[in-house]
DNA sequence: GATGAATGAGGATTCATTCAT
DNA sequence: TATGAATGAATCCTCATTCAT
C-alpha cells in the first residue's frame, strides 16, 4: 500500500493530508467522475504528477480520503461514547454526534453521502474495512444494551444496527440532497424517540 | 423529453422496454460507468445508434430504467397496501413487499442499491420524482396512523419515513454488497418488531 | 486478431490499406516513437479514433505495416525467382530484387531498416513470422543449390542464409543511414561476385 | 560534451563507469524504452539526479554505453589482429573474436543487437563514430589483402566490409533473438569457409 | 558533489454520440 | 426506422529532468 506507507512517514504526512483535503473539497464540488486529478492538484497547490508520489491512482485518492476521515471520525465517536456508561446514552451520543458532525462538516457529509457511492469493486472493498468498524461499534452498543437488560432481548443486533445506521444515513442524505435547508441537530430528539419507543402507541 | 414521448407511443413501447431491460441487466453486470452504450445495444439486439432514437443519452437510459421500474414497483406496493385498512398493517405490508421484491429481483435490487448512486446532478434530479412518490406513500401511511391514533402522536412523519426507508435501504444494501447470502424475507419480523416497539425495553 | 479480420473484409480493406500507407510514411518521417497516432490519422485523412476500428493499438499498426508490406514483397520475390531454374540465378534474382526494390521504395526501406527495429517483445514476435518465410526462401534456394551440385556441399545453409540476408540488410542500412547517396542497384554485381566466389583469390 | 569531460577526469571515472555498467544491464533487461532512468540509478546504487551529473540525458547514457564498450572492443580486436600478419588470418581473427566475444558477453551482445537500434537521429549519430572505426578496420584489412594479392583485386572493399559486418551482425542477431541456444563459436569455421571461397563450387 | 522530491509536458486510447445510407 | 462506421473531445498517468537542500 503506497498511501499507508506515506501516511505514516511523518515528513510526508503533511503534504499527504493536504492532498486529502484538496480532494475532499474537489470531489464534493465536482463529483468524483467529473473531478479531474488536475483539479485536485491545483487545489492542493502542487503539480499533477506529485499526486502520484502519494497515491497509486485516482481511486486510491477517493479511498484514502474515506479511510482518513472515517478513522478520525471513529476516534471522535469513541471518545463521545466513552463519556457515557448506559448503552442507550451511548447510542444517543452516537446519533447526536453523527448528525451534528455532518451538519458542521457539510463538505464531508456530501462526500460520504454522494461521492463515495461511485461503486467500483475496488472502491467498495477499500471502503468496507473502516465502515465495518463503525458497524461493529454500533452493534457492540446494542449487544451490551441487551446484555444489561436495557434493550429488548428479542432484538437482532444486526438488524438494529442496520436500522440505526440506515436511518442516520438517510436523514443526512435527504439533508444533503435537499440543499441543507434545515437543521440536522434538530432531528436528534425526534429520531431518538422513534428509536427508543418505536412507532406504535401503547 | 424524448423518452417520455416514446414511452407512451404504443408502437415504440415494446422496443423501448426491451432497451430498458437490457440496460438494467447490463448496468447490474458491469456498473454504470463500466457499461458502454454498445453493450446495452448488443444485449437488446439492436444497433448502437438505435438507442438514441429512444433515449436522449446514457444518463437518460439510467433515469428511465429507474422511473420505469419504480413506477411499476409503486403500483405493486399500492396494490399490496390496498388490501389492508390498518396503517400498521399497511406499513408491514410495504416493508414485507420491499424486502421480498428485492430478494426476488436481485438484479433490480443491485441496480437500485448500487448502480443508481452514480450521482450526477442530472441523474439525481431524474430520480427524485418517482422516489418522492415512494417517500410520500410512506409518509401518508404514517400520518394516517397518527390520525387514527395507531401511531404515537409525537412522531415526526418525515423522520419516521426516513427511518423506514433508510432502514430498508440499508438492509437491502448489506444483502446486495454481502453477496446475497441470507434471506431478506427472514429479516421482516425482526425489523417490524423494532419498528413497532423500538429498542428500549419497558 | 482484429486487423487480420478487417484485412480480409473487402469493404474495409481499402481504408485499412490507407492507414497502413499513412503509417508507413509517418513512421519513416518521424520514427516510431516520435510518431503520434494522431499524425497517422491526419495523414490518412481520418479521425484519431477511427484508427482503433482497424488496429488494436499503435504496436499493431507497426506490425501490420510490416506484415502487409512483407507479404507483398515475398510474393514479388517468389515471382522473380520463378523465372529462373538455376539456384544461383535464383539467388542472384533475389539479391537484385532486394536491392532494386529498396532503392525504388526508400520509404519502405527506411521502415524496414530503421523503424521496425524498435524491439519490444510484442513487435518482435509479430515480425518473426513473415521474416522467417523470407529466411526459409533463401535457405531453400541454397539447399537446392547444394543438392544440384551448384553450391559447395560443405556449406551450412543456415549460415549461408545469414550471410546473404545479413549482407543485404547491411548494404541497405548503410545506404539508408548514409542518406541514399549512391545507387543500390549498382552494388549488385560486386556483391554477387563476392557471394559467388568468396574473398580469397585462387 | 558533459560526458566526455567526465569520462576523462580520473576521479569521476569510477562512478561514470559504474553507471555505464548499470545501464548496460538495465537496458538489456528491460529494453531502452521500458528502462527508466530511475532503474539505472537504483542499479548503480546512486540517486536519480546523480545520473545527470555524469550524462546529459537518457540518450547520452545509451550512446556512452555504446562508445565505451565499442572502444574497448576495438582495442581488443586490434590486439587480436596484431598477432597475425596475413590479411586473411587477420580477418579470420576478427570474425572469431566478434563471435566469441558476443557469446561470452550475452548482455553486451543483446545491447548491441537489440537495444541500440532504437534509432533516433541523435542516437544514430552518436553511434556512427565508433562504428565507423570498426568499419574502417575491416576495410583496411581487406584493402591490405587486395594490395598483397591475397584477396581478389576485383573486390569492392566497401561491399566486402558490408558483407563481413552484416553477416556477423545477422549471425549474432539470430543467436540473441533465438535465445542463445547454440554455440556462436561453432559457427566460425562455416562462416569463414563461405567468406573465403564463396557459395559456388568450382 | 549528491540527493530525491517535485515537476509538468506529452499521448495513447476510450466511448458517447452523430449522420449518411 | 434502423444502422454502425466514423468522430474527436477528454484524461489519467508516466517519467525524464530539475533544483533546493
Amino acid at each position: 500500500m503506497k498511501s499507508s506507507k506515506i501516511a505514516s512517514d511523518p515528513r510526508k504526512r503533511e503534504k499527504y493530508l493536504a492532498i486529502i483535503d484538496a480532494a475532499l473539497e474537489a470531489f464534493a464540488e465536482y463529483g468524483y467522475h467529473d473531478c479531474q486529478v488536475a483539479k485536485i492538484a491545483r487545489r492542493a497547490g502542487i503539480a499533477d504528477g506529485t499526486i502520484y508520489l502519494y497515491f497509486a491512482n485516482k481511486e486510491d485518492i477517493l479511498i484514502s480520503v474515506f479511510q482518513e476521515k472515517m478513522s478520525r471520525y471513529l476516534e471522535e465517536v469513541r471518545a463521545k461514547i466513552a463519556g457515557c456508561d448506559d448503552p442507550w446514552e451511548q447510542l444517543a451520543a452516537l446519533v447526536r454526534f453523527h448528525l451534528e458532525n455532518s451538519e458542521q462538516n457539510p463538505v464531508l457529509a456530501n462526500f460520504f453521502q454522494i461521492q463515495l457511492r461511485q461503486s467500483s469493486p475496488q472502491i467498495r472493498s477499500g471502503i468496507s474495512g473502516p465502515l465495518r468498524q463503525y458497524y461493529r461499534l454500533i452493534e457492540e452498543i446494542i449487544t451490551a444494551g441487551i446484555a444489561r437488560g436495557r434493550f429488548d432481548a428479542a432484538i437482532d443486533p444486526k438488524i438494529a444496527r442496520e436500522m440505526v445506521f440506515g436511518s442516520l444515513d438517510e436523514i443526512v442524505s435527504c439533508w444533503v440532497i435537499g440543499g441543507q435547508k434545515f437543521s440536522l441537530a434538530a432531528q436528534v430528539p425526534g429520531f431518538l424517540r422513534l428509536l427508543r419507543g418505536g412507532l406504535v402507541t401503547g
